[in-house]
DNA sequence: GACTTTGTTTGACACTTGTCAAGAAATCTC
DNA sequence: GAGATTTCTTGACAAGTGTCAAACAAAGTC
């Protein structure tokens, strides 16, 4: 954890010990999440994801114990790109209306840019319902983005002030609603979508605080 | 659409031509909903289907082009089911607080007796943003769904004097955000997640109303 | 340099998958 | 009942799966 990631993606330097076997397991997590995001849990297969990568299948066994291993893994790295995404909106934000833009513009451009990945992580979640070597993994996501939307809503509700009206759950409930609701429309209507869900969303905030 | 469907589930009886090839179809199409609910679409075969019903894998290839075409029906099959459950529960409603509780109840009991069927559909949802053939069978239910929700939220609406102050997608994205997140979190909490779903239903509810 | 450790490739295994076809059984038609 | 049609069973196929292990290469150690 207190490892300083610099650049130099293209050497691979002087890496020792756990350090590089870790390098090797995130680059192999990049790959397979890339393929998982386009192709989705049920059809991706290990050998799949080695093709689209620069190693080869056998890599993939010698990195990850199996293939639930290598997925929850990819799981556990994505959370760490995804939940604080919102954070500098929050701490910068000086009025309400500077937070609901700057948190509904992320949110769009997220929705536009990497749609595939939360495709995959809508997938995973329904996965998760089947097999229970996802849920703990799941869960701990869930939980992350429950506490993002939290923060921005309490900061809101602060700069308003005001009190929210709902507690942390239902607030990430009804957000993530109308987010998922946004991702399974996108591949269909990418023009109108973005711009109804900042709407929706913009619609919605303000019914969540008591002033 | 005509055919009055009466009991005999024993006897087969005399079903002629392109109605009994339709009842095959219905029930296996049960049976692979069974299947389905359990095991989730990323692992479920045809021949999975085909064990945990009363027929061989061959009869649903007879019936059925290809496995895409046995999903799809079931979809469609499923979507009867599911859509008009509230209605009942809208028109005989004199009151508000009638209409919620009733609504309520109906469900937190379809949550409670229904969970592998709601899981499946949140899975197959989710498949629809990977597999196209399963696009338009999927927002059809979606729109179906969604009509629920509008028709109990304006007839609620009606009953307090008041108008809706979302639209129909927005109505039904919160709602539907609120019905995943007990349906992902039930199998974890089955005590508490009925009653808190409830709870946050209710307290959304009056905010999606003025009056 | 030789030797050990670590990392990688390759090919194989047992198994499951969707699909199909040939034939048996049941049903219907006359 | 004989013959034709529909329905079902069985077994096979090619392709793909996760997994593993033995050969090979690279890096590190003395």
């Amino acid at each position: 954890m207190t490892s300083a990631e610099a650049a130099e993606p293209d050497r691979p330097a002087r890496v020792s010990g756990i350090d590089k076997i870790e390098r090797r397991r995130v680059a192999l997590a990049e790959s397979a999440l890339k393929t998982l995001g386009e192709l989705g849990y049920a059809r991706t297969s290990l050998r799949e994801i080695a093709n689209n990568s620069e190693f080869t299948h056998g890599v993939v066994h010698y990195y990850f114990r199996d293939k639930i291993d290598l997925i929850s893994y990819c799981v556990r790295y994505y959370k760490t790109k995804c939940a604080q995404r919102y954070d500098e909106v929050v701490e910068t934000a000086a009025s309400a209306d500077e937070l609901a833009t700057g948190f509904l513009a992320k949110m769009t451009q997220t929705l536009v840019e990497e749609t595939p990945m939360h495709r995959l992580w809508y997938d995973l979640r329904a996965q998760s319902m089947f097999e229970e070597q996802l849920r703990d993994d799941v869960t701990a996501i869930d939980q992350l983005l429950e506490q993002m939307i939290w923060r921005i809503l309490t900061r809101y509700a602060d700069l308003v002030d005001g009190t929210p009206t709902v507690d942390a759950p239902t607030a990430y409930a009804l957000i993530d609603g109308l987010f998922e609701q946004a991702v399974v429309g996108y591949a269909a209507d990418p023009d109108e979508v973005p711009t109804q869900l900042t709407d929706r969303v913009s619609q919605v905030l303000p019914k969540l605080i008591a002033t």
